[in-house]
DNA sequence: CACCAATGTGTTTACTTGACACAATGGTAG
DNA sequence: CTACCATTGTGTCAAGTAAACACATTGGTG
């Protein structure tokens, strides 16, 4: 099981990463699923250790399953390094791994390296290059999920704080799709979904006027979750 | 590995099932992955010996981890019965499986049952009810992820004949979804997704007026596939 | 050979989307 | 303290899209 934990700060999509101790290559967050768990439990519960949240928002998005992807592992010195080595054969058999996209509040991370990682950190999208196995397929896949989510459900729970404005929000939009969107159009697109409750309060503080301040309504976002924004049919 | 193949027969979704040949359970195709290929290889091989078909449209939509879902198998019996059996016991551990939907052209498929089952038919969705384990569920999720793709994808390539008509299109697709859809606007919206090619010939036979006969245009079929049929942003 | 169910094609109307205008606001620079 | 201006709040208009509906055409059937 490997997850890419997408973040948003600075106006920029950022990724959460792990640097191998040995190899010093960079890995997505990921772990073993256990005997007695779900896939979904593991997940959760690797990404509890990695950032201290729970209830984090969790998308299973495809299978890799590649007979060549893991059978020759540059991590083995890394894994044999941190002392859970059983054999290092074990390690160089074939694996299968689910991948799962997380949105999460990148204030409220506090990220935690793994056993076999000393550094756990934020990078943005366009810094990534290289990543060991297949991990920069399974970041790119998740990527063009994410994307394809934002046509038919609803996204910014989970990656923004409680309460957010409208310009923050259309930020997210455009920093995922990687193009600008219409100011005007974009507010009146969003309300008409009913996914939003506007607040009476503005943020203060930014120079300029003070926008009005939004949060998620929860019962119709989780119906727009399931059921999709556009009836189509 | 599991699979729900849906089929269009008589105006109507089918599945594929396999009758187990001990407990006369119904259950779907499926089978083991080997060491050395990946889950749609195991798929494909899989259902090439269900169906006699290659180049299945297969879709991979989600992971049945429960680790409930498998501990105590009713089909050990059909197992064991099978020869298939190293010991009972392994039968007995959990599995994980991943969940694949075909969609097939029904008139090509050839049912063949595989070692642990005595029967292959085609089910109406209506006149299904039991099945072993989560088979249920997962024929339940592969549903709902049908109707799903169905707002933003296309449908029709591997469900229909290669020559096919309005009416039949319109017709698979108020099945899927249950409800009945305005001849005319249908159609409009049908073509303004540029993936069919009308032919000048007409499908006779039928009492009343002769339709038109359509084909799939697989290049801009393929890239809807990819795209989604509305940009959405 | 008239009938009729089903198909081919078009129109009208309501609604949605895209492009753009203008007033209001709240720090900031001078 | 005040004029300034980037940014936000709100609205309008035209173009495009979708829903509802009408009518002529066709090809077996009785």
């Amino acid at each position: 099981m490997d997850c890419v934990v997408f973040g948003f700060h600075d106006n920029q999509l950022k990724v959460l990463l792990l640097r191998m101790k040995f190899s010093k290559e960079w890995a997505l967050p990921g772990g073993f699923v256990k005997e007695d768990e779900s896939i979904e439990t593991a997940a959760t519960r690797v990404l509890k250790q990695r950032t201290g949240l729970d209830d984090i928002f969790l998308k299973q998005f495809k299978v890799f399953s590649d007979p060549q992807r893991s059978n020759t592992n540059p991590a083995v010195q890394d894994l044999i390094d941190s002392g859970a080595n059983p054999d290092q054969a074990w390690f160089n058999q074939r694996f299968i791994s689910v991948g799962y996209y997380a949105l999460v509040d990148f204030s409220k991370v506090e990220p935690q390296p793994d056993n076999f990682s000393d550094l756990c950190v934020w990078k943005p999208l366009s810094e990534v290059d290289s990543l060991i196995l297949d991990h920069i397929q399974i970041l790119n896949k998740a990527l063009q999920n994410l994307r394809m989510q934002l046509n038919y459900q609803p996204i910014g729970y989970n990656l923004l704080p409680e309460k957010f404005t409208m310009p923050e929000l259309q930020k997210l939009y455009e920093t995922i799709l990687g193009k600008e969107l219409d100011r005007r159009n974009f507010q009146r697109k969003m309300l008409s979904y009913n996914i939003l409750n506007k607040l009476d309060e503005r943020k203060t503080g930014g120079a300029h006027k003070a926008p009005f301040l939004y949060e998620f309504n929860l019962e119709n976002y989780q119906k727009a979750l399931n059921e999709g924004l556009y009836g189509g049919w």
